[in-house]
DNA sequence: CTATCTTCCTGTGCGC
DNA sequence: TGCGCACAGGAAGATA
């Protein structure tokens, strides 16, 4: 589920919720996802306040009081899920793995906010705040989609002398931090780039296309709440509704929106077979054969 | 250095 | 309605 932009929902939900809030109390359930959660996690989350958040990548920063901040990736099913702290004994969610629980406001009932993820790919860590981007996760990821430093030039930096399919580059979060399978084949689409073609043979023009058509898809996925495929992914039990406004992804055989093929006179041949699906890397990537080049 | 493959897990949807 | 199988939003780590 989670790429940049259901992070991004995700976080604002946890901010919107937990800013400011003292937490009360860890509920660590398991020894660790997909690497075993680090040693006195939960002794450094009670009892400290939490002082904001922050994104890298697919990644949230948690800033607590006391100089730590938590890191975490969702993985492939990770979700953060809320409610009230009372309902902790009588209704168990399944896979809610850990869980910290914050006290009230004017007397209002605490709660209890989840990490659920059914398949364990997910991460935990702490790291000192003032040393966030030290960390060995955060270290050598790619700039921010979103900020001023990912131009043409930097992206066209990344991808020279790459021969692997510019597919599997823009999912090397090296090359740009957030972007998963749904997005890059959003915005491979958008950029008419074919994405077998190498990466460094994408002509200059719809590779410095990419940054924008980058920039907007994720954009116009934030603004939709992110994309909510199997599961809910917002804090609140909120859907984002960005699945509605794909182009490509999971569309295999629909026809391609940019080509007019359905009003083709009979007996001619489209000018477009739809939209196809192929395996990169052992992933899906769908894209447009007429389109994309 | 780069590129490719395997691995970690559970849940779901499909064909039979 | 049950069973087996393919596949799912990620990416580290091993290997060539």
């Amino acid at each position: 589920m989670p790429e940049l932009p259901e992070v991004e929902t995700v976080m604002r939900g946890l901010d919107a919720v937990l800013t400011g809030r003292r937490i009360l109390a860890a509920d660590i359930r398991r020894e660790g996802l997909r690497w075993p959660f680090p040693e006195g996690l939960a002794a450094r989350l009670a009892g400290a306040r939490v002082l904001g958040f922050r994104r890298r990548g697919k990644y949230m920063l948690m800033r607590l009081s006391g100089g730590d901040s938590v890191l975490v990736h969702l993985g492939m099913s990770g979700r953060m899920v809320a409610r009230p702290a009372s309902q902790r004994a009588d209704a168990p969610v399944a896979h809610e793995h850990l869980a910290i629980e914050v006290a009230g406001e004017d007397g209002a009932e605490g709660l209890r906010v989840g990490f659920v993820d059914p398949r364990r790919f997910g991460c935990v860590d702490l790291v000192p705040t003032a040393a966030e981007d030290g960390h060995r996760l955060l270290a050598g990821m790619g700039p921010e989609p979103l900020e001023d430093a990912f131009t043409p030039a930097v992206l066209g930096a990344a991808l020279a002398g790459r021969r692997t399919p510019i597919k599997a580059a823009l999912l090397d979060q090296r090359v740009v931090a957030g972007l998963g399978n749904i997005y890059v084949c959003e915005a491979l689409f958008r950029a008419g780039i074919a994405p077998e073609r190498e990466a460094a043979t994408v002509p200059g023009a719809r590779a410095r296309r990419l940054v924008p058509e980058i920039r907007a898809v994720l954009l116009e996925s934030i603004e939709a709440g992110g994309s909510s495929l199997r599961d809910y992914v917002r804090a609140d039990g909120g859907l984002g509704f960005f699945q509605d406004r794909f182009r490509v992804y999971d569309r295999e055989g629909e026809p391609c929106e940019r080509c007019p093929n359905l009003a083709a006179p009979p007996g001619t041949r489209p000018p477009c077979p739809g939209v196809r699906r192929l395996v990169q890397a052992g992933r899906s990537t769908f894209f447009c054969p007429r389109t994309q080049r």
